[in-house]
DNA sequence: TCTGGGGTCCTAGGACCC
DNA sequence: TCTGGGGTCCTAGGACCC
């Protein structure tokens, strides 16, 4: 397995098309860093941080505004050669994949030597440079690549696994932050190793069923999840943080617009719809809440804007005594569009079109199902779903 | 550090179904 | 009338990742 990583990405992006940011301290972002080249992380600057606090760091460093067009040309590219090499790619994120090459020794040579190529054609043909961690399995691949940074190669013998990885700071594991690693400081474990001595049971009461058997899982070296190459998406969201002054109805309502008119754009340009409209609030005293609802699959501007403008006029009576510091929209359960019915408007009073209908209900359904159907057409206030959505 | 924007996965209770 | 097992879906919150 190899996980492949591309070093400061945004900012390697600029100072590869801008030669006169090379070997200097590269900011991308302004209000917070969102990435920083080594220069500026030689200087303490991390992302996330404050652009305030890195510009104390580092005074001379190159505040760059994000291009993310450029960036995700740049991705495309990379992940072209991703899958030039194997078809066996999963992307993680915008700059970081695993790709499988166990199967083609024979065709190309062992990982090592694939990974040796792969690093070498994204330096020569996108310009970047990119870190690859070979190992056994996903996780030790990832942590391997991590380890290596920057533009480095490191591989993990199956034989060297538990000296590579038993002396790591738990930190290192991934699913690991600040909340999970402080549990375990308070037990005094700091170590992978120390994590993979204690039983399972008492990784799962200390971290929770599904993270605890899973961290404890990696620690003993034990992964077993396979590359995936058909995941899709499964939500998309937008948000604005709104700094701490006070808000009028109006001015939420055009932010709340703007947002859903954005993601409604990108479900569409997607060929997606979406069942599940997530209302994000933080509110004056940076508490956060969700409100969401659930309705038929649809791709409209429209009918999202609507459930939207429900949800945050629910929230109002709150955000008017707590304040509002940030406003978004997520949506989910997303799906095909091309699985959504064509507009079918039946005439009921088309006795024979009514019965090619009901027949092929009854065929794929049941005679139950066209019972319902005729209530539903003597009741309509019996306003449940007929049939499974999409049907 | 007065605080971005885009995501994933898990937990837990309640409603509802067979 | 009460009890049981097995399941899905929805909502809300939280940890974590890049």
């Amino acid at each position: 397995m190899l996980h492949a990583d591309l070093d400061a990405f945004y900012a390697s992006v600029e100072q590869r098309d801008a030669p006169e940011l090379r070997g200097r301290p590269v900011i991308v972002g302004g209000g917070v860093v969102l990435a920083a080249s080594y220069e500026a992380k030689a200087r303490g600057v991390r992302t996330a941080m404050g652009g305030r606090q890195a510009r104390e760091l580092c005074p001379d460093a190159v505040f760059v505004h994000p291009r993310m067009e450029a960036y995700s040309a740049a991705s495309k590219a990379v992940f072209a050669i991703f899958r030039d090499t194997t078809p066996l790619v999963e992307g993680l994120s915008i700059d970081e994949a695993f790709l499988e090459v166990g199967g083609l020794r024979r065709l190309a040579g062992s990982p090592e030597q694939v990974a040796v190529r792969l690093r070498e054609r994204v330096r020569v043909e996108a310009g970047l440079a990119i870190s690859v961690g070979v190992a056994r399995t996903k996780f030790l691949a990832k942590v391997a690549s991590a380890v290596c940074k920057p533009d480095g190669l490191l591989v993990v013998e199956p034989a060297r696994e538990r000296e590579f990885l038993m002396p790591l700071p738990v930190e290192r594991l991934w699913g690991v932050g600040a909340v999970t690693a402080e549990k375990l400081h308070r037990l005094g474990i700091t170590t992978v190793g120390q994590l993979a001595e204690l039983e399972e049971a008492t990784a799962e009461r200390l971290l929770g069923r599904a993270a605890g058997a899973h961290l404890h899982a990696l620690a003993r070296l034990r992964d077993p999840r396979p590359v995936d190459t058909t995941r899709r998406r499964s939500s998309i969201g937008s948000q604005r943080a709104l700094g701490t002054k006070p808000r009028s109805d109006e001015e939420l309502d055009l932010f709340l617009t703007q947002i859903v008119d954005r993601l409604a754009r990108r479900l569409r340009d997607g060929d997606r719809v979406c069942r599940t409209v997530v209302l994000r609030l933080r509110f004056g005293d940076y508490a956060k809440a969700t409100r969401s609802r659930t309705v038929r699959p649809t791709d409209r501007t429209s009918v999202l804007l609507e459930v939207a403008r429900e949800l945050l006029a629910a929230a109002r009576p709150e955000i008017g005594a707590r304040g509002i510091t940030l406003i978004g929209i997520s949506l989910s359960q997303l799906g095909r569009a091309d699985s959504l019915p064509p507009e079918l408007p039946i005439d009921w009073n088309d006795q024979a079109r009514l019965d090619t209908v009901l027949d092929a209900v009854r065929d794929r359904f049941g005679a139950a199902s066209v019972s319902r159907a005729v209530q539903l057409d003597r009741d309509p206030g019996l306003d449940a779903p007929l049939l499974p959505e999409h049907e």
